[in-house]
DNA sequence: GCCGGATTTGTTATCGATAACATTCATTCA
DNA sequence: TGAATGAATGTTATCGATAACAAATCCGGC
């Protein structure tokens, strides 16, 4: 039978109903306590008989532990964007059957300008652990965490040598597989739209696109390489000028997947067919991505992986007695050939779009 | 300057430092309490020198007010959709500057079939209110939340006339809308593909769908109505079956985008042209929906406005002392007309499509 | 049958703050 | 002038649990 609501029942409740004492009971509901069977048993009875609950509030002021890790959103409107989702889900799959929890910090709430702030609140909250999820252009974070007293890591974004825990996603690799794959189908004659100028992510695209050219000994053009700002609209508008011109390229690489889309459009509205025209490439698999026709090569970002990552090693660290050891850890992207892509000259070789296994939960 | 990390500053530091007693401390940091300006500021100012933050963990134990708002998921897998990101970035626009922080919990981390397991869970963190978002197809929580001690209100899904407040989509007037609009261009041969059997949503827009049809005069066509799961695939696959008879329809509403997308591609395999040849339709507005080819004409869910709804309901719930009015709202829909529908018979209306403003902040 | 170590249980202090009540002191009005 | 009023501050108990230490109990072996 459950508490019927009103009154709260409390340890001392439970140890009055048993005759034991309330050190005792709290001994008996923690795993790790040595009771005896028989005492355990009692009070596991009573505990369900009168429908009593640990208060995690009481226990975590007297034992020092909270079970809690902050999640620190320090994009704005960082939170309804569909790689936070990933990356909180991520965390949970890990979190789940642990008795941790996720508290949401969001920068946009608290003064945007003082990050300070925002870690001081981790701290009067007490979680265990922090996840910083992409901490922005400026490097105002590292100086104020670096002597934080409780296990951190950095999502999303790599803060070089720093003695900061981080995990991200290997652009690098992601953008040389991408130029490779293009290089292979014979391409010679590609062209590079950008994301944010301010971001590091567009730029190590970028220098791995240039790089992977020049190891292949193909020339950089550089009036093929524009700035899109992660926006389908400004690709859409670049892509049209390149076009429109003569002898365009035959292949364009956008930093990300919205950019693409853009590129695509500008291609069939100029009459050009994608694939056999214009091969377009992407970054970031969006769930549409797949759907999209023609369905869209690009390189996948693993950016549940970037949470499970965070959340074990912030489990971990809290496990260890010490301080825990530095992470440096940058995940493989990989690359999702579609039929956006094909063979220079007119000769396509993909078949009639497919549609592909993705799937969503919920309308 | 900040306290150096070791040693936590207490209210007894500032007190000791101020000569004045722990209980002013206090009162001098709580806004609404009374002691004399000069007090206030010497307290303040030993606070900054030292280092000083109020440690929300006791304060709770003690007056019984935490600052988090639960929000409960149960949908598996939820966490990582669009829309729960959207729900997400709502509640947190209204609780930016408020001190309420969010807290999740998944019922995937928890004991799956045992939702009660989950309530108690924001019982023992003590929540000041719940959000549950989507409870999902079995009516248990009902029951459940009934007596439950503190405001709360379920988000995406109406609980018929309980006395839960809710707050939801309103599916009948978004289908409604679709369907005349359908109607409008002249169509009269619609097929509709259905989502989730189990779920309320596609229920809801199938109803309204047969009813503005029967409303205009216009026959059901059952056997152009089928399921999808809401998945492209399938959606796909029903639709290749429909238009490969004879006399297929000339417009298809998919009760939500991504089998929109698989009706899209199904009809172009077969060499039809959208919208001219064949309209479609589907309901959602994904951000990926108006960079599609064609730009999707759809019906646009307020995702985020849930969430402000309900973390605004729960404030002010809140702050009242008695039992809070139950709110029981469905929120307004809106028609996005693009360029994937157009009246039936070849006669194509829509111009070349054009990139629309949706751009996304982060690659 | 008695001793020493292991196991189980009890007692007291405490985590860091606030509620409730008590006190001080200045001000005001009959 | 003295009592009443009220603002500012202090004292003590408490929120609900656990740590640290103390006491009681059990057990086998000589």
């Amino acid at each position: 039978m459950r508490n019927q609501g009103r009154q709260k029942v409390t340890m001392d409740d439970i140890a009055r109903d048993t005759g034991l004492s309330t050190m005792t009971v709290s001994r008996a509901l923690r795993e790790s306590e040595s009771v005896s069977a028989a005492t355990r048993k009692k009070v596991l009875e009573a505990t369900q008989r009168l429908g009593y609950h640990v208060d995690f509030i009481a226990r975590q002021l007297r034992a020092k532990h909270t079970f809690q890790l902050g999640v620190v959103v320090s994009f704005r409107g960082y939170v309804g964007h569909y790689y936070f989702g990933q990356i909180l889900q991520g965390m949970q799959q890990v979190l789940a059957g642990t008795h941790y929890h996720i508290s949401l910090f969001d920068l946009e709430s608290e003064d945007l300008n003082d990050p300070l702030k925002c870690v001081n609140l981790c701290h009067q909250r007490r979680v265990g652990g922090l996840v910083i999820v992409g901490p922005g252009r400026k490097e105002r974070f590292p100086k104020i965490l670096a002597d934080l007293a409780m296990p951190l890591i950095v999502v999303g974004s790599s803060l070089g040598r720093q003695a900061i825990s981080y995990v991200a996603v290997d652009n690098n690799s992601g953008a040389r597989a991408i130029t490779e794959h293009l290089l292979g189908l014979g391409h010679r004659r590609i062209g590079f739209i950008q994301g944010w100028r301010e971001g590091r992510d567009s730029a190590q695209r970028e220098r791995a696109f240039r790089q992977t050219l020049a190891a292949h000994k193909v020339p950089v053009m550089e009036q093929w390489i524009g700035p899109g700002e992660y926006e389908t609209r400004k690709a859409h508008h670049l892509a049209m000028d390149w076009l429109s011109r003569p002898a365009p390229p035959t292949a364009i690489f956008a930093a990300n997947d919205l950019m693409a889309y853009g590129v695509i459009d500008a291609a069939r509205s100029l009459g050009l067919r994608v694939p056999e025209d214009l091969s377009v490439a992407g970054f970031d698999d969006l769930g549409s991505s797949a759907d999209f026709v023609p369905a869209l090569t690009t390189v996948a970002q693993p950016m549940a992986s970037l949470g499970t990552v965070a959340a074990r090693y912030l489990l971990e660290a809290l496990q260890t007695n010490g301080p825990a050891a530095v992470l440096h850890q940058k995940l493989p992207t990989q690359l999702r050939v579609r039929s956006s892509t094909a063979p220079p000259g007119g000769s396509a070789v993909a078949g009639p779009s497919k549609p592909k296994r993705r799937t969503s939960k919920r309308a």
